[in-house]
RNA sequence: GUCCCCAUCGUCUAGCCCGGUCAGGACGCCUCCCUUUCACGGAGAGAACCGGGGUUCGAAUCCCCGUGGGGACGCCA
């Protein structure tokens, strides 16, 4: 059997978002689970609305989630130029050969291609005027995912703009027998175009790749298939907000296809191995950000530590200077580990981290009121607090298990409960009443910083 | 308006092809437990077969019709 090859065929119009990603994934998947070849290909014929910088938006985010190609721009290829842009001499050669058939006319100074059949006026409502139509006989779409679906195409359309530009229909067909592919995978939105498709591979007389058209994604709220300029929909905006490539990717796959069971959480590898067109769904999904929220958490949590302070240490550079990403930057790199390692267990996402963690890096941070109020309220806390401060001029702080023993120690000396040290020592030296075990951050912060603001707190 | 696709908890979905288990899981929500704050984690509750016909002893599952949702109808891709 002939290898597969896949493409995906996006257009440097927009930026990159999150059904051309998943559609993209869905390709990739299948050229990994197949042996096949991925390719990608640049759709850039309308040159109005082409632009350098969205190329490199469709670069980074496909490198960002892991989805390598085969063949295409950068890595090259037998079948290349990999850029519509640059594939002018394929299209006239292929031009040519529909000419020559006779299935091409020249009007208003652009190029149709003539479907077979008689032809017949009628009023098209939609379009509020009179229009030729064509007796065609159905095309025969073979869906991989849908099953058989007919559908005739009826009017002649343009293949060749009247500024001398082939237009996207004729490219992709033509792109699509040269580069060999056997397989079209892309979303529900081109099933229509699709007889147009059929109709130009009969015509140029090449074999209609199989084709497989995978479910929508909806935008979360409100009606619509989910577009570039809804919540959540760009990749870029989930690499810049921290999120796992990973988690992500895994999310992905779970909308529109799964194994066949319960797992949901599983490696790319195993992925990889289960992925088939016919897993994939027929109906539209909705997006949904918690979902994809809780994934993330899921990864995060396992994280091998290297690979958490990479991510966070990435995400604090590209923080907009500010207090916080001053001091951070000028932390010690150790301290900073340790710093992000209490807090791993505890963030859900890599961007709560400069927050989560502003105390560390800053001695005038703030002191929340309200929790001071309630931990003042307490009993005698301004005893606890000088009993903390003696403990904190000599106890032993180099691990959590030694930190806990020491205030575990003075509290039973002193009729009190941990709680009671814990809450205010928290409120001395974070400001607040969230954060990591109060033992962690005594370790973390050491000594000389814990003891300097128990103390400027008591006063 | 025409054509095409789709239809199970609020959401993602398993089950459907090869009719017969209290229709299963996950996210979210709620309750409880764990606990040194906050998370994480654990346990539990609530929550669905769009409607109507048919076929059948029996339909979420097969067929038809509605309805609903989505998409396409560009010299955009």
């Amino acid at each position: 059997m002939a290898k597969v090859r896949v493409r995906f065929a996006p257009s440097p119009t927009g930026f990159f978002h999150i059904g051309s990603a998943r559609t993209a994934l869905f390709n990739w998947l299948y050229a990994r689970h197949t042996g096949g070849v991925f390719v990608l290909r640049i759709e850039d014929t309308d040159k109005e609305r082409n632009s350098e910088q969205f190329l490199n938006v469709i670069y980074d985010s496909l490198t960002w989630l892991g989805l390598n190609w085969d063949e295409g721009p950068g890595v090259g290829g037998d079948f290349g130029p990999y850029r519509q842009s640059e594939r002018g001499l394929v299209y006239r050669e292929y031009l040519e050969k529909l000419k020559a058939a006779g299935r091409t006319y020249e009007k208003d100074g652009a190029i149709f291609f003539r479907l077979l059949g008689e032809r017949h006026e009628v009023y098209d409502e939609h379009r509020k005027k009179t229009v030729t139509k064509v007796g065609n006989t159905p095309a025969v779409i073979d869906d991989r995912i849908r099953g058989r679906v007919e559908r005739t195409e009826d009017e002649d359309f343009v293949i060749v703009r009247s500024d001398g530009n082939p237009v996207f229909h004729f490219v992709n067909v033509v792109d699509d027998i040269t580069m060999r592919i056997t397989h079209v995978i892309r979303g529900e939105d081109h099933l229509s175009n699709t007889s147009k498709h059929v109709e130009l591979f009969k015509a140029l007389g090449a074999p209609v790749p199989e084709y497989a058209h995978i479910p929508l994604i909806l935008k979360q709220n409100g009606p619509g298939k989910m577009s570039k300029r809804d919540q959540g929909a760009l990749i870029e905006e989930y690499q810049r907000r921290g999120f796992l490539p990973e988690a992500l990717v895994n999310f992905l796959c779970l909308l529109g296809w799964n194994p066949g069971d319960d797992r949901e959480k599983m490696p790319i590898a195993e992925i990889i191995r289960l992925f088939d067109l016919p897993g994939v769904n027929q109906s539209n999904a909705r997006f949904d950000e918690k979902k994809l929220a809780h994934m993330n958490l899921a990864y995060l949590l396992e994280l091998p530590p290297d690979r958490f302070v990479e991510q966070a240490r990435a995400f604090f550079a590209r923080l907009p200077a500010g207090a916080t990403a001053a001091a951070a930057a000028k932390a010690d790199e150790s301290y900073f580990r340790e710093v992000m390692l209490l807090s791993q267990p505890k963030v859900k996402g890599i961007e709560e981290l400069p927050a989560y963690t502003a105390y560390f890096f800053c001695e005038d941070f703030p002191i929340d009121p309200k929790v001071r109020e309630k931990v003042m309220a307490k009993d005698d806390p301004k005893a606890r607090l000088a009993e903390l401060i003696e403990l904190a001029k000599s106890a032993d702080f180099s691990t959590d298990a030694a930190i806990e023993a020491a205030i575990k120690d003075l509290a039973a000396r002193n009729g009190a409960g941990f709680g009671d040290y814990q809450a205010v020592a928290r409120l001395a030296v974070s400001g607040t009443n969230v954060g990591p075990s109060i033992t962690g951050l005594f370790r973390v912060l050491g000594r000389e910083r814990v003891l300097r603001r128990l103390v400027r707190f008591a006063a």
